[in-house]
RNA sequence: GCGGACGUGGCGGAACCGGUAGACGCCAGGGACUUAAAAUCCCUUGAUCUUUGAUCGUGCGGGUUCGAGUCCCGCCGUCCGCACCA
C-alpha cells in the first residue's frame, strides 16, 4: 500500500467490511453503560439515495460514533417506510409487482447506505412492508380499538373515479385528481379513525415539556391542534315563529346534513353518536353559535350560518333564492390567494333570533360564505365592531356596528378607523359588563350563560380525529372482518397477521385487494359463517408512528418488549427533514401516548430531542432560448403543457403581460416579438470558470440561477454515488458537516466537494506524519490541543458540526506549522480521535497505517474519545484591548491575572492611547479584567 | 391577516452573559516548486483615504451604555408554516 494518497476506492470498502466483522455498531441489550438512542427518520425506498439522505444520516451518525467513543451504548438502527403509493404506481406503469420493487429499492439503497459508512446496528433493520412488522402493527391497531380509540364512521373523501382510490388533499389539484386528471368526486365512504382529538389538550400541552425540540415546530403543532376557549351558546328563535321549513312546502327539509359536522369531527370525549342527537336539536329551537369573544356579545348585531348547516338548508328547500345563493357560495375557490379577495357575501333569510341577554333584542339570520361548516358550530354572532370580518359585512349590509370594547370608557363612542378592533380594553355599551376587562368580561358572561342555560363554556379544536384508512394495496391491512351478521369484527390476535397477498394485479384501477378472488372472503370469528374482510389498508403515517419502539426490542409474538422499551426510549436524539414538523411527529406521538394510555408502554413522550436539518440546496442552470413565435405556437405558451415545461415568459412586455396585451396587439404589429424559453440544465451538462457557467455541448454561456431545493424538475440534482466515486465516503461526508449550520440549508457546489476531498488527502499527509519517538514539549500547541478537544466536543453535543469542523481546520493548522516535538505527536493522534466520527474511512486507515493507535488495539471506531485537561485550558497569558471613548487604539499581551490598577497603568502608558487622549483629561477607566480597558476622556 | 425564523465581506458562515466584528472554509489575486501541467506550499484578501496611520462598517432610523452584531423602540426586506378557525 502507497502511503503517498489516501485512496477511498479500497479504503472504505476494507473498513466497512471490518466494522462489520467486528460487529463493532450492534447495540447490546445488556451493557452496563450508560445508553444512548440515536434515530434518524427512516427513509421511503424510493430506490436511490439522495444527498438530503446523506446531510440526515451523517449528522446522526457523527452523533452516534462520538458518543460510542464517549463510552455510551449507542442504539442507532436503520429501516424503511416501505408501503406507500409510489409503489403501487410503479407497478400501475411498470407492470412490476409493489413488493419486487419496494425490495429491490431496499436493497440497492442498503448498499448504498453501507457505502457511506454509517454505524447503523443492522440488525436490527426493519422494514414496515414485512408481515413481522405490519402484522404487529394490526395487534396494536386491535389493542387500541379495544382501548376505545380506533372507530368507524362514514366520512366524505376525494374519490378519484378514474383510478378508483380515494386521494389525500395534497392531491387534488385545482379539483382534479393528480394523476388522472379525472375530476374529483365527493364521496361518503365508511373509514376507520382515530381519536387523535381525544389527546388534544395532551398534545398541546406535552409540547412545553420538549425543550429540546425547536420552537418552530412545537409552535406548528400547537397552531395544528388550534385550541381556542369560548362560549357555546344558543341564539334561539323568537316565540310564536317556528321554523317555516320544518315539515313546509319545501318538501320536508329535514337536516340530515345535521349531523355532518359533528361526524367530521367528533368532539374530543364524546361518542360520534351522542353528537348527533344533540346536533338535531340544535337545529330546531335556535342557533348555536361558538365565540371566542363572549365579553363582545352587546355588539352582536346578526348571526350568520354557513351555507351547509341546516339552517340554510331549510330556508333553501323553501327559497330557490337561498339555493341559489348556497350554490355561489359553494363554487367559490378556496386559495388563499382567493380567499384573500372574496367579499363577504350574504343572503338574508328573514329569520330572526333572539339576543340571549335581551329578548327584546332581535338580530337578523343571514347564510353567509365566510362561516365554516367545519368549524365550531357552523354558525357565528357577527360583531362587526371586533372582528374584521364581521367589519366588512355589516359594512356591506349596513348591519349596525357597535363598539363594545373601548381602550378606555372614555373612548365609548369613537369611531373605527375603517377596521375593526380585535384588540384588548374595557367594557363599554355593554350593561352589566361596563368596566370590565375584556378577560373578565369572557368570564362573566359565560357564567351568566350557564346559570341562565342557554350556552356553556366551550373548548375548540381545529384538530380533527385521523382518518387512516386507504382504499390501496401496498399498505398494512385492517385487521377486521365484516360478517353480515355480527357487524365489523375484529381479526382475533391468533390469526395475526393478516398477510397481504402476492398475488394481485394492477391492470385495472381501484384496489386490487376488493378484487382479489379469494383473499377477503373469511370464516367470521364470531359466528363462523362466511364473511369479508376488511380491504382498506392503514395510511403509512401508521407504519412510522411506532417503528422507534420496534428498534429497541423486535419478540416475534408481541409488538415490542415493554422493559427493553424502559431500557432504550424515549430517543435521545431524533434528526429529520422539517417537512414531517406536524403530521409524522404529531401521529407519532399521538400513538406514543395512546399506547400509554392503554397501558402498554411507560411514557408519554418518544423523542426527547428532535434536530431538524435544513435542506441540501443547489444553483440552477438556466438556458435562455429566444425564438419568434407563430400564432400557433404563441397560443401554446398559455397551455397548460407549456407553462408546466419548466418554462416561464420574461422580457418583452408584449409576452409577459399576456393576456392584456394579446387582446388588443395579439403578435405585435410594431415590433418583432421574441419569446424567451428557460429551459434547466443539470449541473453535469454545465463547465464553470471564473463564476460563470457554460453548457459543455454547446460552449455557450448560461444564466446562473437561485440556489433553491435540489429537485428533478429543476435539474440542479447531484447523485451520492457519482461523488462517492469520485472522491470516497469520508469527502461527501465532510462536506455535508461544513460550513452551513446543520439547521439551515447547504448549498451543494463542485468546489465544495473538491475542497472537501483535498482536505481528507491534506489530513493523510499530516497523519503520515505521526512520530511516536518525538520528543520535546510545545506548550501552545497541548493548549491548542486541548482548547480544540473541549471545543469540537461541545459543539459535536450541540449539534454545531459547522462549529466543530472550523474547530478541526484551526487544530489541524496550528499542527502544520509546529515543529516535530512529542506534543505534536499527541495532537496529531487527537486530531485523528477528533475527526473520526466525521472521516471514519480515513480515520482507520491512518490509525492502522501509521501506527497511531499506540498500543491500543482494534478500531478508531472503538477507542476513546480524547480527554480534556482542564488545568490546559486555561490561558496564561491574554491579549488585553485598550480601548479610547470605546475605540480600539491598541492591544498588550500580559500575563493573565493582572489586577485593574496594573492594567489601568500598562493601558495610560500606551502611546497610541496618549495620541488618541490628544491631551484630554481622563475622566475615568473601565477594567474588565483579563479583557479589555476603555479609558474615557 | 396570524404565527415563526432570519438579515454580518464576492460566497457559506464565526463572535461565550453587552467587551478586539469577520474565526474556519470557499472563491479570487500574487508568489514558490515544475520543461509544463496537476498536486503541494507561502502570501494577500471588508470598504475608503492623504496608507508607519486614519475614517467608515453587522438591513434602515432612533435609544440605553464607558462600550451594541448582541439589549430596547419604530421601520424595511427575505424565507417558512397556517389561514374567512369566529
Amino acid at each position: 500500500m502507497t502511503t503517498e494518497r489516501f485512496d477511498p476506492a479500497t479504503s472504505d470498502l476494507r473498513w466497512q467490511a471490518a466494522w462489520y466483522a467486528a460487529q463493532c455498531f450492534a447495540a447490546d441489550d445488556n451493557s452496563a453503560k450508560p445508553r444512548s438512542f440515536v434515530l434518524e427518520m427512516f427513509p421511503y425506498p424510493s430506490g436511490r439515495i439522495h444527498i438530503g439522505h446523506v446531510r440526515n444520516y451523517t449528522m446522526g451518525d457523527v452523533l452516534a460514533r462520538t458518543k460510542r467513543m464517549q463510552g455510551f451504548e449507542v442504539l442507532h438502527p436503520m429501516g424503511w417506510d416501505a408501503f406507500g403509493m409510489p409503489a403501487e404506481n410503479a407497478a400501475m406503469e411498470k407492470g412490476v409487482h409493489p413488493g419486487g420493487w419496494t425490495r429491490a429499492n431496499i436493497k440497492a439503497m442498503t448498499e448504498q447506505l453501507k457505502r457511506l459508512g454509517f454505524s447503523f446496528d443492522w440488525s436490527r433493520e426493519i422494514s414496515t412492508c414485512k408481515p413481522d412488522y405490519y402484522g404487529q402493527e394490526q395487534a396494536l391497531f386491535l389493542d387500541l380499538y379495544a382501548g376505545g380509540l380506533v372507530y368507524r364512521k362514514e366520512s366524505a373523501v376525494n374519490w378519484d373515479p378514474v383510478d378508483m382510490t380515494v386521494l389525500a388533499n395534497e392531491q387534488v389539484i385545482d379539483g382534479r385528481g393528480w394523476r388522472s386528471g379525472a375530476l374529483v368526486e365527493k364521496r361518503k365512504l365508511n373509514q376507520w379513525f382515530l381519536k387523535i382529538t381525544q389527546f388534544a389538550d395532551e398534545l398541546l400541552e406535552g409540547l412545553d415539556g420538549l425543550e429540546n425540540w425547536p420552537e418552530k415546530v412545537r409552535t406548528m403543532q400547537a397552531n395544528w391542534i388550534g385550541k381556542s376557549q369560548g362560549l357555546k351558546a344558543t341564539f334561539r328563535f323568537p316565540a310564536g315563529s317556528p321554523l317555516s321549513f320544518r315539515g313546509g312546502a319545501g318538501g320536508g327539509v329535514s337536516p340530515p346534513d345535521a349531523t355532518s359536522r359533528e361526524e367530521d369531527r367528533p368532539h374530543p370525549n364524546s361518542s360520534p353518536e351522542t353528537q348527533s342527537s344533540e346536533a338535531q336539536r340544535e337545529g330546531l329551537s335556535g342557533i348555536e353559535v361558538f365565540t371566542t369573544r363572549p365579553d363582545t356579545i352587546f355588539g352582536a348585531s346578526f348571526v350568520a350560518v354557513a351555507a351547509e348547516h341546516p339552517i340554510a338548508q331549510g330556508v333553501a328547500g323553501n327559497s330557490p333564492d337561498a339555493q341559489a345563493f348556497i350554490d355561489l357560495c359553494r363554487s367559490g375557490g378556496t386559495t388563499a390567494a382567493e380567499l384573500e379577495t372574496t367579499e363577504k357575501l350574504g343572503f338574508d333569510t328573514g329569520l330572526k333570533a333572539v339576543h340571549p341577554l335581551d329578548p327584546s333584542i332581535t338580530l337578523p339570520v343571514y347564510i353567509a360564505n365566510f362561516v365554516l361548516m367545519e368549524y365550531g358550530t357552523g354558525a357565528v354572532m357577527g360583531v362587526p365592531a371586533h372582528d374584521q370580518r364581521d367589519f366588512e359585512f355589516a359594512t356591506k349590509y349596513g348591519l349596525e356596528i357597535t363598539r363594545v370594547v373601548a381602550a378606555s370608557a372614555a373612548d365609548a363612542d369613537k369611531p373605527f378607523a375603517g377596521e375593526a378592533e380585535s384588540g384588548d380594553g374595557v367594557c363599554v355599551n355593554s350593561r352589566f359588563l361596563d368596566g370590565l376587562r375584556v378577560a373578565e368580561a369572557k368570564a362573566a358572561v359565560i357564567a351568566r350563560a350557564e346559570s341562565e342555560g342557554w350556552g356553556t363554556a366551550e373548548t375548540q379544536y381545529r384538530l380533527r380525529d385521523w382518518g387512516v384508512s386507504r382504499q390501496r394495496y401496498w399498505g398494512t391491512p385492517i385487521p377486521f372482518i365484516h360478517c353480515e351478521i355480527c357487524g365489523v369484527v375484529p381479526v382475533p390476535k391468533k390469526d395475526l397477521p393478516v398477510v397481504l397477498p402476492e398475488d394481485v394485479d394492477f391492470k385495472t384501477p381501484g384496489n386490487p385487494l376488493l378484487r382479489h378472488p379469494t383473499w377477503k372472503h373469511v370464516a367470521c370469528p364470531q359466528c363462523g359463517k362466511p364473511a369479508t374482510r376488511e380491504t382498506d389498508t392503514l395510511d403509512t403515517f401508521v407504519d412510522s408512528s411506532w417503528y422507534f419502539l420496534r428498534f429497541a426490542s423486535q419478540p416475534s409474538d408481541r409488538p415490542f418488549d415493554r422493559e427493553m422499551l424502559k431500557k432504550w426510549l424515549p430517543v435521545e436524539q431524533y434528526i429529520g427533514g422539517i417537512e414531517h414538523a406536524i403530521l409524522h411527529l404529531l401521529y407519532a406521538r399521538f400513538w406514543t401516548r395512546a399506547l400509554q394510555h392503554i397501558g402498554l408502554i411507560d411514557f408519554a413522550e418518544p423523542f426527547a430531542s428532535l434536530f431538524t436539518q435544513g435542506m441540501v440546496t443547489h444553483e440552477t442552470y438556466i438556458k435562455e432560448t429566444s425564438f419568434s413565435p407563430d400564432p400557433t405556437v404563441l397560443s401554446e405558451v398559455e397551455g397548460p403543457s407549456f407553462s408546466s415545461a419548466a418554462l416561464k415568459e420574461k422580457g418583452s412586455p408584449s409576452t409577459s403581460s399576456g393576456q392584456t396585451g394579446r387582446g388588443d396587439d395579439p403578435f405585435g404589429v410594431g415590433e418583432s416579438i421574441s419569446i424567451k424559453l428557460e429551459q434547466y440544465l443539470s449541473p453535469s451538462e454545465i463547465r464553470k470558470e471564473d463564476g460563470k457557467a457554460f453548457e459543455i455541448a454547446t460552449g455557450e454561456e448560461v444564466k446562473i440561477g437561485r440556489v433553491i431545493k435540489m429537485s428533478k424538475s429543476k435539474k440542479n440534482v447531484v447523485d451520492p454515488d457519482n461523488i462517492i466515486a469520485t472522491h470516497g465516503a469520508d469527502a461527501i461526508r465532510w462536506f455535508m458537516l461544513s460550513d452551513s449550520p446543520p439547521e439551515r440549508d447547504l448549498p451543494w457546489s463542485e468546489a465544495g466537494i473538491e475542497g472537501c476531498s483535498r482536505f481528507v488527502q491534506r489530513l493523510w499527509r499530516l497523519f503520515g506524519q505521526y512520530d511516536a519517538n518525538a520528543t520535546g514539549e510545545d506548550k501552545p500547541l497541548d493548549r491548542k490541543r486541548d482548547q480544540s478537544v473541549a471545543a469540537a466536543t461541545g459543539d459535536i453535543a450541540a449539534l454545531s458540526f459547522n462549529k466543530a469542523v472550523a474547530r478541526i481546520y484551526d487544530l489541524a493548522n496550528a499542527i502544520e506549522k509546529s515543529a516535530p516535538s512529542a506534543s505534536r505527536s499527541v495532537a496529531i493522534r487527537t486530531l485523528l480521535l477528533l475527526v473520526s466520527p466525521m472521516m471514519p474511512h480515513l480515520a482507520e486507515e491512518a490509525w492502522a497505517a501509521f501506527d497511531i493507535s499506540g498500543g491500543e488495539t482494534g478500531l478508531i471506531a472503538q477507542a476513546a474519545w480524547p480527554p480534556v485537561d482542564p488545568a490546559l485550558l486555561i490561558e496564561d497569558e491574554v491579549t488585553i484591548a485598550i480601548q479610547v471613548l470605546g475605540k480600539l487604539r491598541d492591544t498588550i499581551t500580559v500575563a493573565k491575572g493582572l489586577s485593574k490598577e496594573e492594567l489601568e497603568a500598562l493601558a495610560l502608558a500606551s502611546d497610541k492611547v496618549q495620541r488618541a487622549l490628544d491631551g484630554k483629561a481622563v475622566k475615568k477607566v473601565i477594567v474588565v479584567p483579563d479583557r479589555l480597558v476603555n479609558v474615557v476622556a
